[in-house]
RNA sequence: GGAGAGGUGGCAGAGUGGCCGAUUGCACCGCCUUGCUAAGGCGGCGUGCCGGUUUCCCGGUACCGGGGGUUCGAAUCCCCCCCUCUCCGCCA
């Protein structure tokens, strides 16, 4: 969440922020939140000097005579009623604030680019070239239902429509793409985590899903308890309530979880084959570091590259965009997605997603590091996808597919799959 | 799942109704003493909020796992929840 004192000082670039994602709803939740600060300075003055008065006077209390001792009670007490009608005000007050707060968007950068839906994204660059093919290029499921790969049907039959099986080559390398993304990150001074993937409320709200993305999220009632959708929900949880050393930053972290999402209101959205499902592996890189703006730009610059040095490596043709203030979530500052091609779509879609913070997590998780001789302050967030399978299956899949059906393996993640240059048999 | 013990400031560890925002030790910072690969003395050393001064601070208030209750007054008593540890049971 934003600091109270950023909405204070300057309510309109809050408001603004919040109508440039396209959530007028949560601009309101500015000018409540502002209200009911108000109204919770004014009387906190009244507060603190009745608390005084109750604290003096209870040290007065053992000097009194017996015969003192029945009116002062009687005038103690009165203060103690007076006293508990006001902080239980006080305490309806910081709730509805803490809630109202907690609704208010992160303001999105310079910049984000002023749009409504993904259509309005911009492009930022276009890197390598897309393959043109000398026969008719097949989508992913054809060619992994042809080899024996996937199957929809059975896993829709146990599980439900948007699920998978993959088998045989293809199961490797979906393993494969994501031990490569792992160790591509830890050669980067990246710590590998295997994070849980049930998490409390606390996880959640903190990073900013809820409230919001109740939805889209499988829970355990019973225990209380959400699947995540992302390991950037633990990993960037971490360190919640902590305050860190300023020379034990930035913590760089990539986490290998699965990942679990309900998906809810996209029905008949991108039905078929591997492209949106309710549970996928994903490698995700999270940093935390001091609160510094041209520092958590390094470190976007810098994730950003990772996930391109990935592509690159697989042989995958893609762009960047940065997302439009009305694609943009409610706790992100800057978001940059990686979009890979894939022929069947005849489009880039999206495979990354590079989210900049600055310390709105971080003040919603007590999140905090000390500087050099200074007071705590909150720390940056930042994170990004390095890989997401199945979804990258596609484009990989796709793009290294051959007439007869095989499909070509990028020289990258051949020491993954025992030196294999070539997968599948020919089929068509 | 059952029984028990416990959660206090960076760490260790006192405190069982007001004298406690909290003894003490370690760690850390400053000064002093002294000198040689160290020791001793003195002082300082939590976080949030409100106000003042305005960036050195001062005053008030809240916080002893979280929430509620009893009381004029709670770290301290009662209830609920969370977490850690020990033992028993069950299961992989």
């Amino acid at each position: 969440m934003l600091d109270i004192k950023v909405l204070r000082e300057n309510p309109d670039a809050v408001r603004a922020g919040a109508v440039k994602k396209c959530m007028p709803d949560r601009a309101e939740a500015v000018d409540r939140a502002l209200a009911l600060d108000a109204e919770l300075r004014a009387m906190t003055p009244r507060l603190d000097a009745m608390r005084s008065e109750q604290k003096a006077a209870g040290k007065q209390l053992g000097k009194l005579s017996a015969e003192q001792r029945p009116a002062f009670l009687e005038q103690q007490k009165a203060l103690k009623v007076e006293l508990q009608a006001m902080e239980e005000q006080e305490k309806q007050l910081r709730a509805e604030l803490d809630t109202q707060l907690s609704l208010v968007p992160n303001i999105p950068d310079d910049d984000v680019p002023a749009g409504k839906t993904d259509a309005d994204n911009v492009e930022v660059r276009k890197v390598g070239t897309v393959r043109t093919f000398d026969f008719q290029p097949r989508p992913h499921y054809e060619i992994g239902e042809a080899q024996g790969w996937l199957d929809f049907q059975r896993a829709a039959e146990m599980a439900g429509s948007r699920n998978y099986f993959l088998f045989g080559d293809l199961a490797l390398l979906h393993d494969a793409i994501l031990r490569f993304a792992v160790e591509l990150l830890v050669q980067r001074g990246f710590v590998p985590v295997d994070p849980p993937l049930l998490v409390r409320d606390a996880a959640m709200f903190g990073t900013g899903f809820f409230p919001g993305g109740e939805e889209q999220t499988y829970r355990s009632e019973k225990d209380g308890l959400n699947l995540i959708g992302t390991a950037e929900v633990p990993v960037t949880s971490l360190h919640m309530g902590e305050i860190l050393d300023a020379k034990d930053l930035p913590k760089k972290y990539v986490a290998r979880s699965a990942c679990f999402r309900r998906e809810a209101g996209t029905y008949g959205k991108d039905t078929r084959g591997l492209y949106r499902v309710h549970q996928f592996q994903k490698v995700e890189q999270v940093v935390v570091d001091v609160a510094d703006k041209a520092r958590s730009l390094e470190h976007h610059h810098d994730i950003v590259k990772n996930s391109e040095d990935l592509l690159q490596a697989c042989e995958l043709p893609y762009r960047v965009v940065a997302v439009c203030g009305g694609d943009l979530g409610v706790p992100q500052a800057m978001k940059y997605d990686i979009e890979t091609w894939m022929p069947s779509r005849n489009a880039y879609s999206e495979t990354h997603s590079a989210s900049r913070f600055y310390d709105y997590q971080a003040r919603r998780l007590g999140l905090r590091y000390r500087p050099e001789g200074g007071k705590p302050q909150h720390c940056h967030t930042l994170n990004n996808t390095v890989a997401a399978s199945p979804r990258i299956l596609i484009p990989l899949l796709e793009n290294h597919q051959n007439a007869d059906g095989t499909v070509n393996v990028p020289a990258a993640l051949r020491p993954y799959l025992g030196g294999r240059a070539l997968l599948g048999t020919p089929v068509f």
